[in-house]
This record gives C-alpha cells, sequence and structure tokens, in this order.
DNA sequence: TCAATAGTGTCTGTTAGACATTATGGA
DNA sequence: TCCATAATGTCTAACAGACACTATTGA
C-alpha cells in the first residue's frame, strides 16, 4: 500500500512533543522509580526525557531512549498515556507521551540518575507525576495478562520470589496456595530441575516463564487477595 | 502552585497532532461507528478529525470537537490512543490522539457523516484503523467498570436491553441469569414503577442506571459468557 | 532438636452456568 | 388457547480462600 505525498511531507516535521521515560524496577524489596534526584538548582526531582524529533518512528524513539539510557531495550515497555492539558512539564513541550517500563531489579542506574522510592513521585513537576500515577496504574492492571512481574526477576526464580514481586509491583498481599494455583492454570511457568536455598528453610524450586506456544484463550493471572 | 515562564511560552504552540473522534452507536441492533462516507475524490472512508491547535486543553480541544460535531459532550469519551509511527492519516500531523466516545443509539449522524458498520472500518486509512481497532478494544474492557453500555440506551431502559447492549458491545452472547446477578452484586441499576410492554410476552419492568453515592470499592459487572 | 521456609492436600462457602418453572401479557 | 418474553428458583461443578500438614534444609 502506496502512502500518499503530502503524509511523507511533514511525518519527520518535529512534534512539539517529549517522550517521557517511567522505568520501573525494585531494591530492597521496595518498589523504585528512575529519576533524576532533586538537585541544588531546580530542587525538583524529574523522570528521564527526551523531545520527539521525528513522529514516523514514535516507538522506535521511545525504544531508543531507553537504550540509550539502560544500555538496552527493556524486556517490557509500552506507551501509558499521552498528556498536556498545559501542565507543568521541564520540557517546554505542550504534549507528553508517556511510556513505562521495567526492568530487572539489581539494575544499576544510569549515571546522573537514581533508582527512587515511589515516595518521591509526588516531587515530581505535574505531568510527569499524572503520568507515573497512570503508568503505575495501568502497571497494575495489565500484569495478570502480561510476563511484567517476571522482568523483573532473573530468568530463573522461585516461586516465592515470583509472589513477592507480584505482591510488591500490586501493593497487595497475595495467598499462597491460590496463588500458585493460579499460576499453574494461566500455564505460564514450567519448573526447571535447579534447586535454590537461601538460608534456613527448604530448598525452593527455580521456575522460569514459559508461555505456551499454542496462542489458546490465555487465563489470566487471577489474583486472591488476602484477607 | 506557579507553573513556569517557559513552559507558558509555548504551551499555546501548534503542535503537530490530530484529534480523532471515534465515535460508537447503535443502529437496528449493529453497532457502528460515525465516519465520512467514502466520497468519489477520495475513495476512502475517514474518521472525522481536526488539527489540535491547543495542546494546553487538550482534553478540552477534545471535547469541543465532539460537541461541535454531536451538538453536545458526549456521556462517555475518553483517550484510548496517540499513534504515529508514520502510519497514513488524511491530516499531514505526525501524530494523531484518539478520542472514543459512545452516543445514544438513534442520534442522527451530523451532516456529513453517517453511520458505518464495523465492516467498513478496514477502508479507512491505516492510522484511524488502528485507532478504532485499539478505541474498540478499550471500549470493551472497560465496559466492566465503566457505564459505557449504558450511555447507548435511554435514561430508562429493560434489563433485556441492557443485556442486548451489552452484547452488541462485547459481541458476545451473555447468560440472561448470570447477568442479572452481576448486575445486582454491582449494584449499579435501581428499578423504577414503570413496565413497558413490546409486542406479545409479558412486559418488562424499567430500570435506571443508579451507580452508588458511596464510593465503596465498586464490584465490575463480571460477564459470564454463553457455552 | 528447633526454626524457618517450600510445597501440597483437604475442606467449605460462594458462585458461574445450566436448567426448569412461574408470571404475564398479546395473538 | 397458545405463544413469547420476563423474571425467578434450584441444582451442580468449579473454585477462591482458608487451614493444616508434610518435606527439607540450616542453626
Amino acid at each position: 500500500m502506496r502512502r500518499p505525498r503530502r503524509a511523507d511531507a511533514r511525518a519527520n516535521a518535529p512534534t512539539g512533543a517529549s517522550l517521557d521515560f517511567l522505568c520501573f524496577s525494585a531494591r530492597d524489596g521496595r518498589l523504585t522509580l528512575l529519576a533524576h534526584p532533586a538537585t541544588g538548582r531546580s530542587g525538583r526531582a524529574e523522570l528521564p526525557w527526551r523531545a520527539l524529533t521525528s513522529a514516523r518512528t514514535v516507538t522506535g524513539e521511545a525504544r531508543r531512549l531507553a537504550a540509550d539510557l539502560m544500555g538496552s531495550v527493556p524486556l517490557w515497555m509500552t506507551h501509558v498515556a499521552t498528556l498536556g492539558d498545559g501542565t507543568v512539564h521541564p520540557s517546554d513541550a505542550p504534549l507528553s507521551l508517556i511510556y513505562a517500563a521495567v526492568v530487572a531489579a539489581g539494575t544499576p542506574p544510569p549515571a546522573g540518575l537514581a533508582w527512587a522510592n515511589l515516595s518521591a513521585l509526588a516531587a515530581l513537576p505535574a505531568r510527569q507525576r499524572q503520568g507515573a500515577d497512570l503508568g503505575l496504574t495501568a502497571l497494575r492492571e495489565r500484569m495478570d495478562r502480561e510476563p511484567i512481574a517476571f522482568r523483573l526477576l532473573d530468568e530463573e526464580f522461585t516461586l516465592s520470589a515470583l509472589q513477592a514481586m507480584y505482591e510488591l509491583l500490586l501493593g497487595q498481599r497475595l495467598h499462597k496456595a491460590s496463588f500458585r494455583r493460579a499460576l499453574q492454570a494461566a500455564g505460564i511457568v514450567s519448573p526447571t530441575d535447579s534447586w535454590r536455598s537461601e538460608g534456613r528453610g527448604r530448598p525452593a524450586q527455580l521456575y522460569r516463564y514459559a508461555p505456551p506456544r499454542r496462542r489458546s484463550r490465555r487465563r489470566p493471572v487471577r489474583f486472591d487477595l488476602l484477607g
């Protein structure tokens, strides 16, 4: 299918939009967010962002921003919001496209950035704060169908670690037996023949994320909240 | 909280983005979509759109576009996607903000527009088609928590009509008894003392949409699909 | 041996989904 | 009277949520 000429003409024009990178990870059992720490000058924390230069490749630009910061494209990343409405943003852009991503726990922060607690979220400029709120909500809503929690863990993990990650992201305790049943029903993990022992207690079997090849109606991981 | 000067400076600058209006309704038991019919000139159907002039009021601009077309702001309307990536769009804008809305069944189409079947969706320009797909998906995903189906009905309706509307939007038959149980559990309808008789059969009681005032944890309407 | 954690089996109240039945009109 | 639709009651298999129990390690 040929693209009309006139579309080509301005497809590469500057857009007056910013790309904002909302990157979640975990550290010491806390959910963290990648941000420029509040410096003496501006006095405000700030999400990493970049002017959107070519709207012909919005998705590509977002991936590039992420890769330039983190060294590689995050395994889970998605557009979560487009915000304007005159809210405050460190760029002068009237529009901001917010992209949310998760990276493995323990990933070191790029130079000039740091992993911030969610409490630091309140200190962000209004538009970024709104984006962060929406991003976290979107993350929580999608993690029953998309392998978000898995992307924060190593390739091999214990079911307890997986549950702890779900709990961390959801901000909710979950029921152990039900969680495992739900994983079983969703059929998205497969055991390895390795075991890991940490401190006291019985060693735990290691699992991998292994979605079914047959793309049959995938059951979501249904969360059974704990009393 | 004061907004920094520099943000003001360009907040009203042109954005190079279009607003696209994805308006669903129903006619003759079919789900329909507001579109410019394929004319002799372009030969393609097209969603109504407008250049986004002020990003300071994106939401307001979208509402205004809708109101200018339909006569008033739709009772349900939301941003569903932001698309670029060089896809074809009738405007030259490199970015498009897609807003989805629903209006009451039977609403007459504005001049120059018509209610099109969903099959006409394939004929839209690529970016609008993608937006329409995403919009319909978003609509379906949210209608268990947001009063979308209600906005297509009159203020008073029978439960059968409500179920038919859910089925129309979902493209799925639902189980009658379970649907009513789910409504009961969600507590979002209240009966009136009116009854309506249509053709043969027992008259049906009329209901209204009546969400609970106490914003307690609202239960979604859980859909029980029919065998 | 005790403490701590992993993993599993069982019970129970709830409910989705199916079916049957009653209610109430028009033809 | 028959038929069509509304509305409700009942049954059953499935399962969320809870609890208890066993298994396996380190201290």
